[in-house]
DNA sequence: GATCAACCTTGATCTCAATCAAGTGGCGTG
DNA sequence: CACGCCACTTGATTGAGATCAAGGTTGATC
């Protein structure tokens, strides 16, 4: 119940510590915390593989150790839509449900700690506080699809992506809050261009054209396709329209 | 913790009954159910009263009895979204969380049965189990909220309306389940077309225009503005893209 | 180091829905 | 009854983003 070795490594002390107490299993004491480590395994996906398919009934519940999973839906004629992408303590899994109605896959590459559907059941029955930091965690969940409710259906393209680069900023930000100063803010895209059109409910073009914007005006900096240098944080918050 | 003479006459006794088996009351056995009723109490709203503010703190939970209420979201500029609707039965309220994300109002008359916020808190913490309902419930709007993601994000003006409509459609067809047969099936908007548009992702121009494009390809038939007649559901349901 | 396949960018054009604009019908009020 | 108001419809025009098309970059493989 705790990050491998690797993870512990590429995160640092101060966010591998943010399992214990970010993760679902902050909700337990560390002599409870033992039930749950007795039945959990960890378990890696390559970018790109499917961790759950669409009412697939072997589901399982898991904690993200590292990577990013996004959920997707798909229509009969391929059009596909992003609804939720879970990060690192985010908990995956719905409770007493075997059917999911989309489909989970990791970005990126990932690394989880899961539990088998039954045995991690059973825990919840025996600890209500566990169920309590799932009710809270899934209504947190909410919001965001809420959130994100607005950006599809008022936002322009350049709010979108603004808002998507805007969200990943602060999460990087918050991730190195105890290591770098003010360094100029850098991270990772954990998505490709198609994963960004689909979680913007836009073309792949629209997103290309609106990041070449945004680095034509002096918010961004491109190190290469994939990495982001935040250079003006401020009018790139006031881009996303919030 | 049942509804009032009014709603109990006018959605019949099979209705009526479904607050029982189907709002969060039905986690409690008749016993516990005291508890709940000794401390709710009813309210009414007319149209376009809000019934909890953004940011709100004198928050209190609800069971819909009858009428409609829209979760809204809006933007600094007015752009709006409603994020979800509540019908009958559903319940309203955020459990530990003071600050709701958004604006709550009644789209229709609206009827609820309302607990203030730290008893109701009280009685989760006493029953596990409605505590256990209340997280079904919440995982339930999740899936539903994706659902208008993937509408919002990558389904056309037709099938959004489309798809707003047979939503109603399946929704009327059930609670009339016990009593008409083959009727044609007629339901009443709980939404203006200004609230059809900002559920939807679209003006309400485009709302009015494919509303007339489905009555003139013979899908619905208007009786009056509020008032719809489904003539070809199976047509419908094609229209919806899904 | 040539080839190929992803992935991404950029340009030209098109189209669906937004915007702008006018008009209708119902309803409450003076 | 006239008036204004509100919700809705319909038409004309515009524009943001989709679509179509071409080219660039990177990295894996033989």
């Amino acid at each position: 119940m705790h990050a491998t070795k690797q993870a512990a490594q590429s995160f640092g002390a101060c966010q591998t510590c943010g399992f214990r107490t970010k993760a679902v299993c902050s909700a337990l004491t560390d002599e409870e915390l033992l039930d749950l480590e007795r039945i959990s395994h960890n378990k890696t996906f390559e970018p790109g593989a499917v961790v759950t398919m669409e009412g697939d009934q072997t589901d399982y519940f898991a904690n993200i150790l590292s990577g990013v999973v996004k959920l997707t839906k798909t229509m009969a004629d391929g059009r596909q839509q992003i609804v939720g992408l879970l990060f690192p303590t985010d908990f995956m899994g719905r409770a007493f449900v075997t059917e999911a109605p989309y489909r989970a896959e990791a970005a990126t590459k990932l690394e989880m700690c899961a539990f088998p559907h039954s045995s991690f059941e059973t825990l919840l029955k025996r600890y209500p506080k566990l169920e309590h930091r799932l009710l809270q965690s899934t209504l947190t969940e909410l919001d965001t699809a809420r959130e994100w409710m607005l950006l599809l259906g008022r936002k322009t393209a350049e709010e979108k992506v603004a808002s998507f680069l805007y969200l990943l900023a602060k999460r990087a930000e918050l991730a190195s809050g105890c290591q770098t100063a003010d360094a100029p803010l850098r991270f990772q895209l954990p998505l490709t261009r198609t994963d960004m059109a689909d979680y913007l409910g836009l073309t792949i073009e629209t997103v290309s054209r609106q990041i070449s914007k945004l680095r034509k005006q002096g918010v961004i900096h491109l190190v290469d396709n994939r990495t982001v240098e935040v250079e003006d944080i401020e009018l790139l918050d006031d881009l996303t329209g919030s």
